[in-house]
DNA sequence: TTAGGGTTAG
């Protein structure tokens, strides 16, 4: 459309660079564009537009840069392309940079400047520019803009503010998919998973339309929630609608079943997938770990390697190191560890895997072993590690380590009761009942209190909550008895 | 010509 009554020349460029921006191919652009430069052909604002957008799908943000610098006159649009090259890689510093000297060059920001710009308002800076921009939004009356409000209330779910999100979302004139699909997703991402389900119902009901993403957004609030049968429902649904394949969906899926604690279905549909990413090799990894099945962990691993389609990440290995560690696998575990200092598997490994390995060897009641390794790492231990290693020396009764570990631990996380409570046990263990009273006499000093355990059971699509030792419940009896058959 | 929602871990 846009390359009518521009000559032969503007329409071969344009079929070029939309060839090579769908391809991401970043070589042949970079020809086409030489050749623009070679034949001192002077490009169309278009054709510019297409070059940021080009090396920014590219992975080359300087080209893209280089493009937008080199134009003597800059347009709202050149501007706002190049924001959205920064704000969909990731550098949003950048974007909110070049938003600043946008509106310092005295081009007035539209729409798209304010969608694209607001997905770059993340940390506790970026919220408060993002919060200045709200203002400047009402100001030009774009707060109620469908693309607009969905990118705000999007900030502020992101940034834990969803009653302000919910306010953004509540006072849009006209809500579609997206907008529906991003305060759910707040909520659900806030861990609010019963209000995610309760607004999705309130917007079935007033004829909210749902596509694969909303499916998707349903299924992490229901995996939270660890409500199989609903879950059951929605995924018959889909089935129901007849969606075509999406691996978003599928993987949203894998690990809803995965959470529900019913791995068979996770594998079944992991088995039938047509194509799979990192995060579904990742969702099936982490259900097997964390239901402690290190065989299959381990067995599947090996399957991603071998297939050799789908490199591994930093969530793999932390997967698989997990589940060794969890499923009593911890030489596998260390092998591997071992293959990722070795740059084997394309991950260089930061603290999250080498606290992995204190746990490994802590569960494996190596842990003298685990304290060396400890005071070794390449980075500065913190509370998860040497948590791991107290919880070890309270089980294998190592009382010289428990009470280094127990006392480092205090000093870091002062308000965490659970460290209190496994060094006193520690105490007590071995028998310095005075080191133990005084403990806990610490602890009643901070005012820190342990708060009781608690767990959850799904009866006829409701879920009961209950707490150790809580027979308050009306049908306590009745949830005891099936927990006493399922033997928890 | 430039725009919004999504899946794994923590």
């Amino acid at each position: 459309m846009a390359a009518r009554g521009l000559g032969m020349k503007f329409e071969g460029y344009d079929m070029l660079l939309n060839a090579c921006i769908k391809k991401r191919a970043f070589r042949e652009g970079q020809r086409v564009h030489a050749h623009m430069i070679k034949t001192r052909y002077l490009p169309h604002v278009y054709l510019r537009t297409r070059l940021i957008i080009l090396y920014g799908k590219c992975d080359r943000l300087r080209d893209a840069r280089n493009v937008l610098d080199e134009m003597p006159e800059k347009n709202v649009v050149y501007w706002t392309a190049m924001i959205s090259v920064y704000s969909q890689r990731g550098f949003a510093f950048e974007a909110l940079d070049l938003f600043v000297q946008m509106l310092r060059s005295d081009t007035k920001p539209n729409e798209f400047t304010f969608t694209t710009v607001l997905c770059s308002c993340t940390g506790t800076l970026g919220f408060e520019f993002g919060r200045q921009i709200h203002s400047n939004i009402i100001k030009r009356t774009l707060d109620t803009h469908i693309f607009v409000g969905s990118s705000l209330l999007e900030m502020y779910a992101k940034a834990g503010r969803i009653h302000e999100a919910r306010e953004v979302f509540e006072s849009l004139p006209e809500k579609d998919v997206v907008s529906c699909t991003a305060i759910i997703s707040g909520y659900a991402q806030l861990g609010l998973d019963a209000e995610a389900l309760e607004l999705f119902r309130r917007l079935n009901l007033e004829g909210m339309t749902s596509n694969f993403v909303t499916y998707a957004s349903v299924l992490t609030a229901l995996s939270g929630l660890a409500a199989l049968e609903l879950g059951k429902q929605v995924h018959n649904h889909v089935l129901r609608c007849n969606l075509p394949f999406h691996v978003v969906l599928q993987n949203s899926l894998i690990d809803m079943y995965s959470k529900c604690g019913n791995l068979i279905y996770s594998r079944r549909i992991f088995d039938n997938m047509p194509e799979r990413t990192v995060i579904s090799w990742n969702a099936m990894l982490v259900g097997y770990s964390k239901h402690g099945m290190g065989g299959e962990v381990v067995e599947l691993y090996k399957l991603m390697r071998n297939e050799n389609k789908t490199k591994p990440d930093s969530v793999t290995l932390l997967a698989v190191l997990y589940g060794c560690s969890h499923g009593g696998m911890e030489d596998v575990g260390l092998k591997i560890f071992d293959e990722m200092m070795k740059g084997n598997d394309g991950v260089e490994p930061d603290i999250e895997h080498y606290g992995c390995v204190v746990d490994l060897l802590s569960r494996a009641g190596r842990v003298e072993e685990a304290f060396e390794f400890i005071k070794r790492m390449p980075f500065e231990p913190t509370a998860a590690e040497w948590g791991s290693l107290l919880g070890a020396c309270r089980v294998h009764s190592n009382i010289d380590v428990g009470e280094f570990v127990g006392r480092r631990l205090l000093e870091i996380e002062p308000e965490n009761a659970g460290n209190y409570v496994i060094l006193s046990n520690l105490y007590a263990c071995a028998g310095r009942w005075e080191d133990a009273g005084m403990v806990r006499d610490l602890m009643m000093e901070k005012a820190v209190k342990k708060d009781p355990g608690r767990s959850w059971i799904e009866i006829d699509q409701t879920l009961h909550s209950f707490h150790a030792s809580d027979r308050s419940h009306p049908r306590w009896e009745e949830v005891f008895a099936i927990l006493k058959k399922l033997s928890i």
